[in-house]
DNA sequence: CCTCCGATAATTACTCCGACATATTACAGG
DNA sequence: CCTGTAATATGTCGGAGTAATTATCGGAGG
């Protein structure tokens, strides 16, 4: 039981909790070694290169099985975040082999400290690819769609973005434009980058109250796609990015 | 009621072959079952709400171990195809949560016959993105992105893309025009559907003869890199998708 | 008689264990 | 420098026991 071994790099890891510490309900153990080790490697504790201490070793220091162990490794085999190969170990692969759009993925790049370059590119591909698609919205959207919208918008004004209801409406709102256009790709797509941009939200609340009244920016978007106007939606949702850019940037830097 | 008779349903996946068939070196076995089943979902073999049969059936037609079993089963689950609750089964999730963009997911999707609309939808996705990314390129590439990518329009033009030198040399360029942005988000994005768009190519090959000489629009594109302007490889880029769609479109319908 | 709710039971995935097989690297010998 | 051999960590296997969720059944209340 006492575990005198001399490994030192993972010691950090194990010394948290049990590994099993954060299992709440519908959470396996399996799922709960892939979240803890998926951290650690987005926090940089792991690093590209890095090879991670066998299997044996590393599930007697989490306390696991070698199998809950392995499958959590799957887990981050099939996210692109580490590679297992025999004798040689499991080792962190490369930034540029991670999936860095699949959502646990971005769910633990967020879990701790966000990386700054990290927040502008995706805010950067966001001012991309979200005014298009409430081009799209405008052109496509139909009486049912509108009417979430709206329904959303009315959410939103009643709550605050400083509830969790409000936030539900807000993620509502942006998941209604992108049903709207119809293309799978991009709600997918979109879909995943909302939620990592509402975790900067939380951010920005922490940082002091909300600096400035968001359902303008909505309302304009709103108006545009429900009226069918391409170029006025694009335009709306552009500034509404914008304007959202600037606040999280502020925040951080403050 | 009870379902005692062995379902039918999952026969036919086993009976291609043994399920270690398709095992090359480098591939694990429980690689090969999640390639096996991934596709089988991907292809509409198993449709939402549909349940797998049991992890001891399951294996047992599979003829592999029950580890080996479940580890495939993480993956799948670690892409959003399917999820795994006691007493419920596992069971494949609706489209919205699957992982569309993930490199597996969309290898699988194009392994078969892929879903028409869903190409479309990919390519309305990348005529958004990538003439986007062709004007960050433009603003931020350094001498040694536009050596990569001249090295590479020469590649492309010594071999055609019929070879696959050819389409490593077209994949290089986009790769080196997407590192140019220094977006890791778009980077990886588009890496994705770059990979997803270069399947249909070979379709388009197996129609008929490549019905044009895709080195011009390339070269436009380049040379507005090369020369810093941004409306330009925006124009040039979107131009070569809508072309690509064409020619895409035209050897699907055929 | 019907509806709703709670205790119970059955089924299924989940976890653990120990052994063996396989692939890859590293080293020694030619 | 090349080749063959040995060491080692991952990969695969089969079974046993645990935990959790759903479905069933019974009783209380309408």
């Amino acid at each position: 039981m006492t575990r005198s071994a001399p490994v030192s790099d993972n010691e950090d890891i194990a010394a948290i909790d049990g590994a099993r510490g954060v299992r709440g309900p519908g959470r396996r153990l399996h799922g709960a070694i892939a979240h803890k080790l998926g951290m650690a490697i987005l926090s940089g504790q792991y690093q590209p290169g890095d090879t991670l201490s066998g299997e044996v070793a590393f599930a007697e220091e989490l306390d696991v099985s070698r199998s809950a162990y392995r499958e959590a490794i799957q887990v981050l085999t099939a996210k692109g975040l580490v590679e297992s190969r025999p004798k040689a170990g499991t080792r962190v692969l490369p930034r540029t082999r991670w999936n860095l759009l699949d959502p646990d993925v971005l769910a633990w790049a967020f879990a701790g400290e966000p990386d700054i370059q990290f927040v502008r590119d995706l805010f950067e591909l966001r001012a991309i690819v979200e005014p298009a698609a409430a081009r799209l919205a405008a052109q496509r959207r139909n009486k049912d769609d509108i009417k979430v919208m709206k329904d959303a918008l009315a959410a939103m004004r009643r709550h605050t973005l400083a509830t969790d209801a409000g936030r539900a409406a807000d993620r509502d709102f942006h998941n209604a434009i992108l049903k709207a256009t119809g293309n799978d790709a991009l709600i997918v797509l979109t879909a995943s980058i909302g939620a990592a941009v509402n975790w900067t939200t939380q951010y920005k609340q922490r940082a002091r109250a909300l600096p400035r009244n968001p359902i303008p920016d909505h309302v304009r978007v709103f108006d545009a796609i429900a009226a069918g106007d391409p170029q006025a939606a694009s335009d709306a949702m552009s500034a509404l990015v914008q304007l959202a850019l600037e606040d999280t940037a502020s925040a951080m830097a403050g």
